[in-house]
DNA sequence: AATTTTTACAACCGCAGGTAC
DNA sequence: CGTACCTGCGGTTGTAAAAAT
């Protein structure tokens, strides 16, 4: 049952093509149009297959193909359209003009995706990674800059022991994430707080969040919107590419991120659009030298952008169990990781 | 300078949906 | 309605170039 594959024809080449074989693509394509792919290659006088021409037009020699290298716009573009769409590679094409489904794809699985590993995303969820293997990882580097006492220093001399290149804000974000991630351990599952016993003292004055909780100043200091779902000032994406109004419900991408299928383009710019704006304003209220160390006087509970229009949570852990509330993923996520 | 490893990306493969017969 | 075919898509592989040792 079924048609054989076209590219089990006998006799047919393989492989990188010629530059007489483009040239000859080329020149049909352009006189007759590309028609039939399966009948192109033989009036073409080409000895592919069908699908191997379609794929060299459309990948590389399609005139209107911008080549070179993504530029900072196009980066933030592909990573906000990838948290809404997922991998539908061609779908976000659509967005970038003169850019392939094919070279987004490689692009996000050589780049994007170990950038944002790197800054301790999971490029799959585009949330923060809470593997314990990493957050190990992660609280042993820290332990580290502890133990030089220089966590959190103005000069952000631990940045290099992430292997980050300067101290700007995502390196502020990973330290958050250690803290947001293990906030999330502990509210998920009680079990792995045990496993992680030898981590929470590494955070030093930060366990007075995490322990007391009520204590937690929650009416001042510098607010942090780090939804869970991503995003921050690095990856926001920039008013020329998402000129749309924000969303007047407040509505956020974890909330229509669910159903990633079924986003409009306006949600997915309007959307990102909203959530980034918010998170850049925020961030830059946020303490420059020490974002991390205001902390314990009430970042956290401001992590929760949306409380901000409502009426705001009592405690930090109040903020912090509405936002995993609204995490549709939670659970199974967790399932995922006990697993 | 030679060798090994890593990175980038073009191309392939197989599946799925749509369509013509 | 069932089958064969075409096309598009997403995952994966192969390989040349660059970087590291």
């Amino acid at each position: 049952m079924g048609r054989p594959p076209c590219c089990e024809e006998t006799g047919v080449k393989k492989g990188p093509w010629t530059p007489e074989e483009d040239e000859k693509l080329m020149a049909y394509i352009s006189k007759h149009g590309s028609g039939s792919w399966r009948a192109l290659p033989k009036h073409a006088g080409l000895n592919r297959c069908g699908k191997s021409c379609r794929l060299r037009w459309t990948n590389y020699l399609r005139p209107d193909i911008r080549r070179g290298k993504f530029t900072e716009e196009e980066e933030k573009l592909i990573i906000n359209l990838h948290s809404v769409l997922g991998n539908k590679w061609s779908k976000i094409a659509t967005h970038l003009p003169g850019r392939t489904d094919n070279e987004i794809k490689n692009f996000w699985n050589t780049n994007l995706r170990k950038k944002l590993l790197q800054m301790g995303i999971d490029p799959e969820t585009h949330k923060p990674r809470t593997d314990l293997k990493y957050l190990l990882n992660l609280s042993q580097l820290l332990g580290t800059a502890i133990n030089n006492n220089n966590l959190i220093s103005p000069s952000w001399s631990h940045a290099g022991l992430l292997g980050l290149q300067q101290p700007d804000l995502a390196h502020q974000l990973v330290q958050i994430q250690l803290v947001q991630n293990l906030l999330q351990l502990i509210n998920g599952n009680s079990s792995l707080l045990s496993n992680m016993q030898s981590v929470l003292p590494l955070l030093g004055n930060h366990n007075s969040v995490i322990n007391n909780p009520i204590e937690a100043d929650t009416t001042n200091g510098p607010n942090y919107t780090f939804p869970i779902n991503l995003r921050d000032q690095e990856l926001h994406a920039s008013p020329a590419l998402f000129p749309s109004a924000p969303s007047e419900s407040g509505q956020d991408i974890s909330e229509s991120g669910t159903d990633r299928e079924g986003a409009s383009d306006q949600q997915v710019l309007g959307i990102n659009n909203s959530i980034s704006r918010t998170t850049s304003h925020e961030m830059n209220q946020a303490d420059d030298e020490n974002p991390f160390g205001a902390t314990s006087s009430g970042n956290f509970n401001q992590m929760e952008g949306r409380s901000n229009q409502q009426s705001p949570p009592s405690t930090v852990f109040d903020a912090w169990e509405k936002l995993l509330e609204d995490d549709d993923a939670s659970d199974s996520y967790w399932k995922e990781l006990l697993e």
